[in-house]
RNA sequence: GCCGGGGUGGUGGAACUGGCAGACACGAUGGACUCAAAAUCCAUUGCGCUCACGCGCGUGCGGGUUCGAAUCCCGCCCCCGGCACCA
């Protein structure tokens, strides 16, 4: 029986780890995958941008499955005949370095370097269509010169700029953190509780750029719906108005921040965050100092957001007064933490009537609460109330806003404001600017002199880079390695010559990884960070692909990079990444896979046993690329074949075996299945739809060895077939390609194949008669046939008729030739 | 609580604008080959009833629109992700 399938004397049993390895050389040699230098090349070009790894040891399960999805993009533009710009780098600054070194001895950078030998083979290994003449490391002196020259611009700009505040601070990891870096009130890195510490730190003017942030977020053409929500989240705008109050006991203007300017006739207290600079003075001045003392003492030493402090409504009143300017009223004063000093002003206008935290304080404190916004249900009494109203209604105990209905209360009190001079329309930020300095040693220094007399001096560009000293303490404990070196952070002030210090910070390597899109333009350019022009061809980047993990802090970080350098005229566009692309979670029984729950499976142990290719098809195979992938249930055991490993090899002796039976003279069924394979893998492959095109993939094989024995447009098929294979399978389909098939060039350099539209339907369909919307019979039709011709044959039909049975058929919807419905009177 | 995404067989997932639900796989069961196993090949596989032809039910739940709904509308439930005393 499988001599039907197979012919001895030929057939060669298919084994990824004799083909694979013999192509990466080959790959290499022939420098496959180069983009052209040529601004004048022909072709389109096409950015197939992936995220670059961090060296924290061996590639795993999420790189390969990222990477891979990356690969399929680029080789797929290649075939199609754009000039792909596909590149790899490393994102090689950064604390696990450093941690590694303290726990093991090694420096930083040997620890970096070894690492990342060992991703670029196995990225070799796995075949990935990378242009490696491009590469990068951001802990390349060549690199991070421009990290520091660019930094140097924004300082010009004034977008880097030196101030004292309240900041994170990780016990564990021995620095400060950013906002974004800090989860929960815990450390991104490593879970501990962040510290609340008064520091003089660097931070990037990120919040000039709110609004355009924002706003240029609507005009991305394609990225994931929750990403943008985090970022448009993040970024939390939100509309109102600014009010000044006038404390009465000083005469002192206090203003505030409202988003509700409607409710202000109801405003029956004030509030001060615990770190509001005027709370020392007001609470003496009151003669309650003694009481506020311990709210303010507590909060220097918890974290920055004390959560529960913040989620209780306790409070202590300072014993002064602020009078409200649109009715002169003189409510009293109070200190509370549920007041944050790091939103609005850190001061509030409290209206229990209408807002639940105001409601809950005021209930603890017996303060009044005065109803000035009407339900449409009726007068509302107070005293019964236990939770704030919601915010439809009409203005009451409004003065002059009396009877003002909710939809434009907001927009009359504002002008009405403003017009008065008593307040103004204002939009506040979540957004944060972006602290950016680090305690630590393995990241790019700060390009700054301190000096006694001129301040903070720019190191000259001609001096760039500052580089990090080699010899460095990197121990954790005490003052940051640089701070400790003995001799590198003096140094002549370049301004004045007289003695001075160097920048002992380094700088967050979100900074590094916030413009390496842009290098890779222009690899190796001695007079920037980039060319321009080279930027401005290959960019914005076609498709962006990587983690959902970076939604806020890189992709906001590099977007407003791009914007910064757009306003100094060194890039043309303002938006980086118009498509971007997340690959789902690896995740193992359900779980994430750790070392702690050590469930974790190590990639290419897998792919020396069963093949890099076998490995990428699991990955896409298993579903939508953006959906997690649980990696027990699609592969279970490391020891079972997976069955894209099963599929490969029937592919294998498939094309061999159609090969030999050569092309028939008409085309017959299995050519237009593969001319219905390319137009549908084709589309596929233009939504990413990766799991669906690889399907139809299966389809075609079954179907080229199911009709083996007819003969006839086996060979176009099976060639047609090893073709769209090629960016799910490039080692498979190049041995099928060159060897099998006999071609000279690469698979990976053919051209894509077309298809003929009029052989992508078949001659015959089958039709659906239905009755009454349910289907009764089906019948094979001839493909062209008309309304009446489709009506005549379902009426013919016995089973339709016997389910219509004695009703009469009252309409008939006729969708020729793929459907009739019968419809019965009722 | 607010915002975003989702809920389809035993499992992963298909079903382009409303028109054959479950493509393609995994797993399972039975069979062929084998001393045996692996590999390979063949068959069956949504649930229920039926010897069978068939019939009924079926895309989280309840309504609605339509000749016809996984798909559109209304109201719920549940799961995942993000944000959260943000004034």
């Amino acid at each position: 029986m499988c001599l039907r399938y197979h012919h001895p004397a030929m057939a060669r049993r298919y084994d990824a780890s004799e083909i694979e390895p013999k192509w990466v050389k080959v790959w290499e040699d022939e420098g496959l995958y180069q983009a052209s230098e040529d601004p004048d090349d022909p072709r389109p070009r096409f950015y197939a941008l992936d995220m670059f790894p961090y060296p924290s040891g061996d590639l795993h399960m999420g790189h390969m499955e990222a990477f891979s999805g990356g690969d399929v993009i680029a080789r797929y533009r290649w075939m199609r005949g754009d000039d792909v710009l596909h590149p790899i780098g490393w994102d090689a600054f950064g604390l696990p370095a450093e941690n590694a070194a303290i726990k093991r001895g090694a420096r930083p950078m040997e620890w970096t370097y070894a690492n990342i030998e060992q991703q670029a083979a196995s990225f070799r290994r796995m075949g990935m269509s990378f242009d490696w003449t491009r590469r990068l490391n951001t802990c390349d002196p060549e690199y991070y010169r421009w990290t520091q020259w660019l930094f140097l611009r924004f300082f010009e700009r004034g977008l880097a700029y030196r101030k004292e505040s309240p900041v994170n601070w990780c016990p564990n990891d021995q620095t400060v953190l950013a906002n974004e870096q800090v989860i929960q009130g815990a450390c991104e890195r490593c879970g501990s509780i962040v510290e609340r510490r008064d520091l003089t730190q660097w931070f990037f003017r990120i919040t000039d750029y709110a609004q355009r942030l924002l706003d240029d977020a609507d005009t991305l053409e394609d990225w994931p719906e929750r990403v943008l929500t985090m970022q448009r989240n993040w970024i939390g705008r939100s509309e109102g108005a600014e009010v000044t109050f006038t404390v009465d006991e000083t005469g002192e203007e206090i203003t505030i921040f409202t988003t509700r300017p409607d409710t202000l006739w109801g405003v029956t207290f004030f509030v001060f965050a615990v770190e509001h600079p005027a709370v020392q003075r007001l609470a003496e001045l009151g003669g309650t100092w003694d009481d506020v003392r311990p709210l303010v003492e507590r909060a220097r030493q918890t974290s920055l957001v004390d959560r529960e402090a913040a989620a209780s409504k306790e409070g202590v009143a300072l014993g002064v007064h602020a009078v409200n300017p649109v009715n002169g009223e003189r409510v009293p004063c109070f200190v509370a933490p549920y007041v944050l000093m790091e939103y609005g002003t850190g001061a509030i206008m409290a209206v229990p009537a209408h807002d639940q935290r105001d409601f809950e304080f005021a209930r603890e404190h017996g303060l009044p609460v005065r109803v000035v916004i009407e339900p449409p249900t009726g007068p509302v009494d107070p005293d019964a109330m236990t939770e704030a109203l919601p915010h439809d209604g009409v203005m009451v105990n409004s003065g002059p806003f009396d009877g003002e209905p909710s939809p434009t209360s907001i927009a009359k009190v504002t002008a009405w404001l403003e017009a008065e001079g008593r307040g103004r329309a204002a939009v506040n930020f979540r957004l944060r600017d972006w602290l950016l300095s680090r305690q630590r040693y393995w990241g790019a220094p700060i390009p700054i002199v301190h000096c006694p007399r001129c301040g903070e001096v720019a190191v000259p560009d001609d001096q760039l880079p500052v580089e990090l000293p080699k010899d460095a303490d990197f121990r954790l404990g005490g003052e940051s390695p640089l701070a400790r070196h003995p001799t590198w952070k003096h140094v002549a002030c370049p301004s004045c010559g007289g003695e001075a210090v160097r920048d002992t910070d380094t700088m967050d390597t979100f900074v590094d990884s916030s413009w390496y899109f842009f290098r890779y333009c222009s690899p190796g350019f001695e007079d920037g960070p980039f060319r321009p022009e080279d930027v401005a061809r290959w960019m914005p980047v076609g498709q962006y692909t990587g983690g959902v993990e970076h939604a806020i802090l890189h992709l906001l970080y590099s977007r407003f990079f791009t914007k910064v350098l757009h306003d100094m005229g060194m890039v043309p566009f303002v938006e980086p990444f118009p498509k971007l692309m997340n690959q789902g979670q690896v995740i193992y029984d359900g779980a994430a896979m750790s070392k702690s729950k050590g469930n974790i499976v190590e990639p290419m142990p897998l792919v020396e046993r069963w093949g890099a290719d076998s490995m990428r098809l699991t990955m896409l195979f298993a579903g939508p690329f953006e959906d997690d992938i649980d990696w027990k249930l699609i592969a279970g055991e490391p020891d079972r074949r997976p069955g894209v490993h099963a599929w490969l090899g029937r592919v294998f002796t498939a094309v061999q075996d159609a090969g030999e039976r050569g092309d028939a003279p008409e085309p017959d069924a299995l050519v237009r299945l593969t001319h219905k394979t390319v137009r549908d893998v084709t589309d596929d492959l233009d939504r990413y739809r990766f799991n669906v095109a690889i399907s139809k993939l299966m389809v075609l094989t079954n179907e080229i060895r199911s009709t083996l024995d007819a003969g006839g447009g086996a060979a176009v098929a099976g060639r047609t077939l090893t073709q769209l294979l090629a960016p799910f399978a490039p080692f498979t389909s190049e041995e099928l390609w060159r060897e099998v098939l006999g071609e000279g060039a690469s698979v990976h350099t053919s051209t894509w194949p077309t298809f003929d539209p009029s052989l992508t339907t078949e001659n015959t369909v089958t039709m659906v008669i239905q009755v009454d919307g349910k289907v009764r019979d089906k019948v094979e039709v001839a493909a062209d046939i008309d309304e009446a011709a489709a009506l005549d044959i379902a009426r013919a039909s016995e089973r339709a008729t016997a389910a219509v049975g004695d009703r009469r058929v009252a309409k008939e919807i006729v969708r020729a030739p793929k459907l009739v419905n019968l419809v019965t009177a009722r």
